[in-house]
DNA sequence: CGCCAGGTAGGTA
DNA sequence: TACCTACATGGC
């Protein structure tokens, strides 16, 4: 990857391999980018630790503007997971499946297709788990209006060279708002379990950056002893939040994606699938999504 | 209008 | 352990 500066804060990477903004943006792990029109190439924006990120993709080539230098070091390059070797983790991904499977598995091969060019980006753990409560039993674009209307209401307002932006409302800010509050943005049944989020990280009940150390497991059964979440929410939040590529629940992997793919009775040891069986997930979540039943 | 949504908690057999 | 249903709301 090549990283060329074009001013003050506007940069250009060049060379980069398996990176779609497109599939990385719309394939249901973040909820607060949405693409915005733009002269050249596929534009997107949104905010994430606290900044404003607006990136176009333009003939393989990326360009992050409003994004100062010492931010793209310390945060953009990191978030977009731009150090990762993708081509290796579909190849190991395809081998693990293989080897579980015990011959040259066609679902996994495509699907690995499908989603090359996804990348999980390192979101905040706190705005990950928050945004994966709201998930449930929900779709995507009513999830991402309340996301938005959580962060306008409870965020901090900052200044951008794009207008207003607003951040995402720290664990304290809706502790304050109280049940009440979060329920009066039409959060549903969901508002007590956010606020018992709340509750949990601010009064250090939960540290969500020490889960990052732990095993996966670990990070699981710790996040499900908040009310409302669940394995899927909780593998959600590992995988996305906490950086635990491995992290999946066996029975939800069962249950909502392998079993429309894998004519039953399927031989799969889903326990054996390797450090990479999250990003498998979220190709095939995005494989799902994007063809009709394989069965 | 009815079905469904990146589920989960709480109840029952 | 294995099912069953309520849950708030609105997208389609």
């Amino acid at each position: 990857m090549r990283l060329e500066k074009l001013s003050d804060d506007s940069l250009e990477l060049d060379g980069l391999t398996d990176f779609s903004a497109e599939k990385i943006f719309d394939c249901g792990q973040c909820f607060r980018f949405d693409p915005v029109e733009s002269a050249d190439g596929f534009t997107i924006e949104g905010v994430a630790r606290g900044k404003l990120l607006r990136l176009t993709e333009l003939d393989g080539r990326v360009r992050l503007d409003g994004v100062k230098r010492e931010d793209f070091d310390s945060l953009w390059s990191g978030f977009l997971a731009l150090d990762c070797d993708y081509p290796a983790i579909r190849g190991e991904i395809i081998g693990d499946f293989d080897r579980v499977l015990g011959y040259e598995d066609p679902v996994i091969r495509k699907a690995s297709e499908c989603g090359r060019g996804i990348r999980i980006l390192r979101q905040e753990p706190w705005e990950a788990l928050i945004s994966f409560i709201i998930s449930q039993n929900n779709n995507i674009p009513r999830i991402k209006k309340l996301i938005a209307a959580l962060c306008e209401t409870y965020g901090e307002k900052f200044e951008t060279k794009y207008g207003e932006r607003h951040s995402f409302p720290t664990p304290k800010s809706l502790l304050e708002a109280g049940v009440d509050g979060i329920f009066a943005l039409k959060t549903g049944f969901r508002a007590k379990y956010i606020y018992d989020a709340a509750e949990a990280v601010e009064s250090g009940r939960i540290d969500l950056e020490s889960l990052r150390r732990t095993s996966a497991q670990e990070a699981l059964d710790k996040l499900m002893t908040i009310k409302g979440v669940g394995p899927k929410v909780a593998s959600c939040v590992s995988l996305f939040g906490l950086g635990h590529t491995e992290a999946f629940p066996v029975d939800v992997w069962i249950r909502r994606v392998l079993e429309t793919r894998y004519p039953a009775p399927h031989t799969l040891d889903y326990a054996k699938l390797g450090r990479y069986a999250g990003i498998a997930q979220q190709y095939l979540f995005y494989y799902e999504r994007s063809k009709p039943p394989a069965f």
